[in-house]
RNA sequence: GGCCCGUUGGUGAAGUGGUUCAACACACAUGCCUUUCACGCAUGCAUUCAUGGGUUCAAAUCCCGUACGGGUCACCA
């Protein structure tokens, strides 16, 4: 019996051959040194941290080199496969604004011509490259169980040899084809297994595009290439995929490093031209123990990219962080080019980090307290008007209702050289400023620092309020009142005064300052008193002021 | 256990044989400025690049060993 043979007999409904689906997907028509690159992520609803910054780096790269980003679905293992986990996907990646060119666009629908981009939806292609592999001889069905392959590993960990399907180990693989057919005619059930021609003692040589040389053993195991259930195994459906889509950078986490040789080897086998690849360090993070271990999705909110979402990050300043995480030279060259796209940085492979880098949320929220500091009050509450509506929508209704107020508030101290940098987020922005609305001022926990007697209190903010007080105040005026108001009640206006003779005074400008920003905010710490004082207007000061 | 990768301050890291080689950023500390906070400014923070040996006139940078950390050895991706 011919090999020919046997494989019409386990795929004798597969019609195409392999030319069929060569010229279905021609090599794609794009400029010299355009990048195909792709995010293929199984179907598990959400997006991992790590997986994040490969998929930004995947969409970066071909963005600037005028290439394709695509979206492939790898959902040929069952148990990965989470309910309209497509959709959570494709949701964590529109609201990080990674724009695919091609692929799965919702459950079900696809756009670009190099589909299906969902693995379950390619079965017939799979089988028939696998199918030319069993004519030409370099695969075979494999009908051991897994007890079988159990009781084979126990043989090989007690004799201490390397584990795996591989030469005179791999029994299947000397059958002749008469008992193969045989076997299958009986029902047998079996897989398709590679017949490996590698050899452990020669060495293979990846270049990857983040490591450089990296020398491993040519791979001498026989893989599975289709499970029992039909399906593809990772190896195979990777190799005969991303040569159909042309893809032309593979770019994933360094737990793949290991099985490059496999790839490399079906490559060669399969006369497909290789890809580039590109092996990332995995993000980790330090956990309670001190221990240095990976990002983790279960134990770790911030693994998963819609906490960002959620939290009011906005995506800018977590592409930011991406980017100084992926290439060290990029935080000194936005610093050198502030105004520039960054779209505009030339990314360097060599310049990843080849060991894990440390997720550092702080470092994160630096760079988002800079990046929103920048931004113009109009564009904040916008901003900000996004996010509550998803996310608050009580705090929504209040600064629709105060539009210009609310604009007003997000103004102070913003819109100058050196703006303040107070919120890290858009969730953060109502922690700072809810004292300015009437609805959400609440006068139970006044926060006075230095001067808590009740008569005191109240001597202060009378006088100040019958005396001094004027809403028509500039800040000059209004500064001097306030000096004027620490004369009159002995406490020191100048505080080079009071530094050297602090027993000359009952306290300092600041002390009665303090006293008037938390009657009016509860607050000690807020921005410049005289602009919460001229948006708050004159009757929520006299409101705010009578302290019982 | 086999194979592979990594190890520079609290963190991210620059730096791949020699003119400051330990940059820069975050964090932290102190001081200044200041009505608070923040901003800003100034200063401080690794005599040393996991460790032992070797090559060299010269190494964080090259070589070998050791330790530690990570990954991988599935009909998971």
């Amino acid at each position: 019996m011919t090999n020919k043979e046997l494989a019409d007999l386990i795929f004798p409904n597969v019609t195409h051959d392999v030319d069929y689906y060569e010229k279905k997907y021609p090599e794609r028509n794009l400029k010299d040194g355009a990048v195909v690159s792709r995010f293929a992520p199984s179907p598990t609803g959400f997006v991992h941290m790590g997986s994040l910054l490969s998929a930004f780096i995947e969409s970066f790269i071909p963005k600037i080199t005028d290439g394709i980003f695509y979206l492939r679905i790898e959902d040929t293992d069952g148990k990965r496969t989470v309910e309209n986990g497509i959709s959570g996907i494709i949701k964590d990646l529109k609201d990080f604004d990674i724009r695919i060119d091609e692929g799965m666009i919702s459950e079900t629908e696809s756009i670009g011509e190099y589909g299906p981009y969902i693995q379950s939806k390619r079965k017939d292609i799979y089988e028939t490259y696998a199918k030319k592999l069993i004519s030409d001889g370099l695969a075979y069905p494999c009908f051991c169980t897994e007890k079988d392959l159990e009781i084979m590993r126990e043989k090989q960990e007690h004799k201490k040899t390397r584990i795996g399907y591989y030469g005179n180990w791999a029994k299947c693989r000397n059958l002749t084809n008469e008992e193969r057919a045989e076997k299958i005619k009986n029902g047998e059930k079996f897989i398709i297994r590679l017949k490996s021609p590698g050899k452990f003692e020669n060495k293979i040589i990846l270049n990857d595009l983040v490591r450089g040389k990296i020398e491993m053993p040519e791979n001498d195991i026989d893989v599975v290439l289709i499970k029992g259930d039909g399906l593809p195994i990772y190896h195979f459906a990777h190799v005969i995929d991303d040569h159909l889509m042309k893809t032309t950078h593979v770019l994933r986490g360094e737990e793949w490093i290991s099985s490059y040789p496999i790839h490399t080897q079906l490559f060669n086998l399969l006369r497909f031209k290789e890809p580039k690849y590109g092996h990332l360090g995995l993000v980790m993070k330090i956990d309670e123990t001190g221990a240095r271990r990976k990002l983790s999705k279960r134990k770790d909110p911030e693994a998963a990219v819609s906490y960002y979402h959620e939290k009011g990050i906005p995506i800018e300043a977590v592409k930011l962080y991406l980017l100084t995480i992926a290439n060290s030279n990029f935080e000194v060259w936005l610093d050198a080019n502030p105004t520039s796209s960054i779209y505009d940085f030339k990314f360097d492979f060599k310049k990843m980090s080849d060991s894990g880098s440390l997720f550092d949320i702080e470092k994160l929220l630096n760079i988002s307290k800079n990046y929103i500091s920048k931004l113009s009050a109009k564009e904040v509450y916008q901003n900000l008007l996004n996010y509550t509506k998803e996310y608050d929508k009580d705090f929504y209704y209040l600064i629709k209702k105060y539009e210009d107020y609310t604009i007003n508030i997000l103004n102070i101290e913003r819109e100058q050289k050196k703006p303040r940098k107070d919120y890290a987020s858009y969730g953060d922005i109502k922690t700072h400023i809810w004292y300015m609305y009437d609805e959400l001022f609440n006068s139970d926990k006044y926060d006075f620092q230095k001067i808590t007697d009740k008569d005191e209190i109240n001597l202060i903010l009378k006088t100040y309020i019958d005396k001094y007080y004027n809403e028509n105040d500039n800040k000059d005026e209004w500064f001097n009142k306030i000096k004027k108001l620490c004369d009159e009640l002995n406490y020191a206006s100048n505080m080079k005064d009071y530094k050297e003779n602090p027993e000359n005074y009952k306290g300092n400008i600041a002390d009665v300052s303090t006293v008037i920003r938390v009657s009016l905010t509860t607050k000690s710490m807020t921005p410049d008193l005289y602009e919460i004082m001229k948006l708050l207007g004159k009757d929520r000061i006299l409101k705010r002021t009578k302290i019982n």
